[in-house]
DNA sequence: TCTTTATATAATTAATTGCTTATATAATAA
DNA sequence: TTATTATATAAGCAATTAATTATATAAAGA
């Protein structure tokens, strides 16, 4: 396993973006499935603006990736990016979110727009 | 090599802490050598006290042990933490800071206390 | 003893953060 | 067209943060 070095600073920036438990749970769960913003309004106790908030910061450090599918906003993580080996070996920590993922689909709350 | 897991609200606690350019310095640097805080000072452009509360918050979080040796207070990694694993696969994408304690010790700025 | 050195703690303050509410825009549905 | 749904942005605010200065304590040295 070849491992990518990462300015002190630099780091420090991403840990105090990841230092927050909703961008670090959404973080997770997009390292698992494709994600809009509905369905992390409907993930977390929050407001919709709030959500948007933190998806924009994670966006602006390049960190997940967005595109439009009809009126939805699908967010991707980006494994392209410079520091995903660095993230990658944080997310590998962290308890799988995918059930919570599975019981949105339950209450019907998943979107479908393939 | 096991990954242990860390839930995501005490995970996102303890990148909160090293998100923090001068805290990550710290750990890093306390992976390779053991530092006193008259050291810390030395190294970063930082008043006394900004050092001491910076490894008090390190400290209560149980990542690092200090030991007093005469007046100073020495200050070491504690790999016995159940958090250390999570940590240890932070800093292993962080850049070595043994040069910089190596132009310390060129200045005369070391303690030798053993 | 008195002074110096190393450290911790408390009070203060400026900057940052993460939410809220209000509002605007764009896409879809009726 | 009008209403609804999904999203983004702006303004405001309370809480948190990271530094500072001032001060206290303890150990070492003269």
């Amino acid at each position: 396993m070849v491992i990518t070095s990462v300015d002190i600073a630099k780091a420090s920036d991403i840990l105090k973006l990841l230092g927050d438990k909703t961008r670090l749970s959404m973080v997770k769960t997009l390292d698992s499935e494709d994600v809009c913003v509905c369905e992390f309004v409907a993930l977390y106790e929050m407001s919709q603006p709030a959500v948007s908030q933190h998806l924009r910061k994670l966006k602006d450090f390049g960190l997940v990736n967005e595109k439009k599918r009809g009126q939805w906003k699908i967010f991707s993580l980006n494994k392209e990016s410079e520091y995903y080996p660095f993230v990658q070996s944080l997310l590998a920590h962290l308890p799988s979110q995918e059930d919570r993922l599975a019981e949105l689909a339950q209450k019907g709350l998943r979107i479908s727009c393939e």
